[in-house]
DNA sequence: GCCGTACTACGACGATTATCGTACGAACGC
DNA sequence: GCGTTCGTACGATAATCGTCGTAGTACGGC
């Protein structure tokens, strides 16, 4: 999806995503690092609303009660530990979670994760 | 908490091995909790040992890189957060995986860690 | 009663982390 | 061009974490 075409209006020209993310392949993704990363509340928060979105979000659109430099730092981690992929697009930054990798890498893992938060916010506050 | 130290040897209530050891409640297990408590790679380790025994295993039973203090620690972390139970029997003191909470709570959470854990090592370390 | 085994408590230390504020850069619209 | 919006980089800071060693406690066997 992110490759294939590039710009959207093509008004842009070459290298219209000059600024690029470096992301781990595949390979390199480790459960001890995804594990880490989903483990702090806004991290898992970003991550159900990447879910629920099942497409991409900007930083923005995630609503955390912390700072800017905070988010980017969390979304960081995400990207470095193989949990979700980057790409700017215009003054935006649009992210996305790597299921495919994931499920790939450790099939059911994120579902169950999910599957958890989802649950454990219906017995803690939603009722 | 700063309690203990007391009745070693006190007449009923408490069976003798009344060394006991405070568990959460499973209500109180958060799955943030158990995210951070299997994201650390000794302690993964030490859950799927338990997993594998399929019963209860001793401290000392699995092997870690580590010196006995911290092996401690890591029990410690793994019973605070809600992923074990720890009992005392004599001078050993066995760990058991809480399976039936931790499936009640976040259902398919525990296997997909375990199978994820187990894919990612034949996939590093066998080849 | 004494000793060995199994685990713990405590203090220490370095490394990592989560958080912030401020200053900066990159793209868009005017 | 200029300003706005969105995100980043860079320090700074306080908290947490993983690790260790040493000293200590509980239990069982002799």
């Amino acid at each position: 999806m992110t490759t294939g075409t590039t710009s959207p209006t093509a008004s842009g020209g070459a290298p219209s995503g000059s600024r690029s993310l470096a992301h781990p392949a595949r390979e390199d993704i480790r459960l001890e690092g995804v594990l880490h990363a989903l483990a702090d509340p806004m991290r898992l928060r970003i991550v159900c609303a990447l879910a629920a979105a099942e497409g991409e979000l900007t930083c923005a659109d995630v609503e955390l009660p912390v700072s800017k430099s905070t988010c980017t730092h969390h979304y960081r981690v995400l990207r470095e530990h193989g949990v979700i992929q980057q790409v700017y697009r215009g003054t935006a930054k649009m992210n996305g979670l790597r299921r495919a990798d994931l499920d790939t890498l450790f099939p059911g893992l994120i579902d169950g994760v999910l599957r958890a938060a989802d649950l454990q916010a219906g017995r803690l506050g939603d009722g």
